[in-house]
Formats: C-alpha cells, sequence, structure tokens
DNA sequence: ACTCCGAGTAAACCGTGTTTACTATCATCT
DNA sequence: AGATGATAGTAAACACGGTTTACTCGGAGT
C-alpha cells in the first residue's frame, strides 16, 4: 500500500473512484438538508431524503417506495408515518383496492419536494461554474453511462 | 415539475447530479462489504467503512479519527470496539502521551484493508472497460477537480 | 499542590433499521 | 356463497449506531 507523502500535492490517480463518488454524494445530502432546513422545512432528516428523491412519493404506495428506497415496508412506513405527523404527506385510502394506501404530498410537502431540487439545481449551476458548461456536460454525460450500464446495481 | 414519461427513454438531462452520484457511491459500497464477506472478513457493516477507507486508521488516535469521519469520539470508540472485538485492530496506548491512545491494524486488518482496496481497483477495471480508458480517467479527472474545488465540504 | 484542559471512555437516550406477528382485503377454487 | 391462500399495510420487539451527558485520568500552567 503506497501513500502519498505528507507534503506532497494529491493528485487524481491518488483517489479511487469509491471516495471521488462518496465525499461528493455526502456533502450535497447534507446540503440539501441544510438548505430544507434552513428554509423553513423543519424535521427533515437524512432518512427522509429517502422519499424525497426522483420522481417523489407522490401518488405512490407505501411497498412500491419501500421497494424503490431499498428498505422494508415496515421501515418505511414509520419514514411516513415521521413524515406525516411533520405535515408533508398524508396517507389515505386507496379508492380502488381496499387494502391499499395512497401516498400524497401535503402543499407543504410539495413544497419541500420542490425546493430540495431548486437546490439541486443551485448545486448544479455552481459545479457548472467551477467546471465549464462543456465539462460538467461532460462530467454528468458520463455518470449517465454509468448509471445506464447497470454496472451499478 | 415535469417528470420523464413511463414510456419515453430517461435522458442525462432527467437525472440530477445527486441521483448521479448518489447511485454508484451507495452500489460501491454494498459492493465492497459484499466481496469483503465473501472473502471470509465477517462481521464487516457499512459504518464499519468509515475506519476502511482512504487512508486508513492504521497509527492514528482516535479523536482523529473521530473527526476524519465527521462522527463524535463516543460514537467512534464504540465503532473500534467493535472492530478490535472483530479482530481488525488493537488500540494501545501511546508510548509518548499517557492519555493519548494508538489504533493499530492487525493483519487481520491489513489484510482487510488490501482487499477493499483491491475490490476498488476492481471496480475502477469494470467501468474502465465499460467507458473505455480515456472517458473513465476524463470522469476521475472531473471528479478529483470538483473534489479540489471544495464545492464539496 | 491546585486548577484547568483535553483524550478517551461509559451510560442513557433516540432514531431507524430488521424480524416477527397480526389484520384486512382481494383472488381463486370448490 | 364459503373456504383458502396471497398480498398491502401495520404494529411490536429487538438490534444497532448515532448523539448528549457525564466521568476518569494524564499533562500543562500557575
Amino acid at each position: 500500500m503506497t501513500f502519498p507523502q505528507e507534503n506532497s500535492p494529491v493528485q487524481t490517480r491518488d483517489m479511487l473512484i469509491g471516495a471521488l463518488l462518496r465525499v461528493p454524494a455526502e456533502a450535497i445530502h447534507r446540503r440539501i438538508i441544510h438548505d430544507l432546513n434552513v428554509a423553513g422545512f423543519r424535521g427533515l432528516t437524512l432518512p427522509h431524503m429517502a422519499l424525497f428523491r426522483f420522481p417523489g412519493p407522490d401518488g405512490a404506495r407505501p411497498g412500491v417506495l419501500a421497494e424503490r428506497a431499498g428498505i422494508s415496508k415496515q421501515a418505511m412506513n414509520r419514514l411516513l408515518g415521521s413524515l406525516e405527523g411533520l405535515g408533508y404527506l398524508v396517507r389515505s385510502d386507496a379508492p380502488d383496492e381496499g387494502r391499499a394506501r395512497i401516498v400524497r404530498f401535503t402543499k407543504r410537502g410539495h413544497a419541500a419536494y420542490a425546493k430540495a431540487v431548486e437546490v439541486l439545481r443551485e448545486i448544479e449551476r455552481e459545479w457548472r461554474a467551477e467546471l465549464g458548461p462543456r465539462d460538467f456536460a461532460l462530467l454528468k454525460e458520463l455518470l449517465f453511462r454509468v448509471w445506464e450500464s447497470r454496472l451499478v446495481r
């Protein structure tokens, strides 16, 4: 195992793809939660983000949301209960099927979701300014190719 | 908020940078833990990964590791206790200062760390094969520029 | 010696995950 | 129609990892 020396500059080859993805991904998570809280959407925490990510929970059923998020239905159900208590969504009976339920954003929930997307777009603006529009588009395109490739499932 | 239609293909512009980073970052995490477990390094879980990431805990002090990982000293201490119980490291008194302690990988710990790096290099090979060497290098370079830029702290 | 600070640790508590177990509804078979 | 089995959602018990609070002990300054 070779480590870079303290006083020699870190270079691309020193960093493995794990850290290169993880560090910004976590930073973005923190940023979104922070900005949501500052914007008045209190009580939102990291686990809640499982619901605020694309395409959002609106109109979906708890079981589907659990599967999307990769957690059990019971865990999802408590997340939903928590967000319902905070006023971001409601669960109501599905009109067509008696055992099913439907998750609906409240006005506040829609506002929070819109704000999250807005923060993300702001982050994209910042990255675009840093990298230049050409390279930022390239970065997204490369990441998209990875996403498409199923290397990632 | 515009959603892509069910039957129209997803495109780069549909994905925000958050998901494009998060999904592969999480996949890599799962992959590393899985491969470590399969390779006989049992008991390692996601929170342990906070210690197995570059540059590893070997020779460092608990407080420093806590700061690096962004968790409290107490939480780090329990992680260390857990890994010590699993035989991956030991904590011993620092020779110079009575109150300080030093974390040392055991042989098993070194082996696990080396395996984690190996898995990461394997993942890089796979991505390189998918994207082509040119574009993979470009991806890492672009991510490295983001990392350098401090957009990310 | 006395005080203060800082590293490490321990305990209580909280939130979030899983596992296990239950209820209610739907689909199917007879 | 009634019985049976599968499925959506929920609830409770437990595990686990995080923070907060509180303690011990060594080092530094006076």
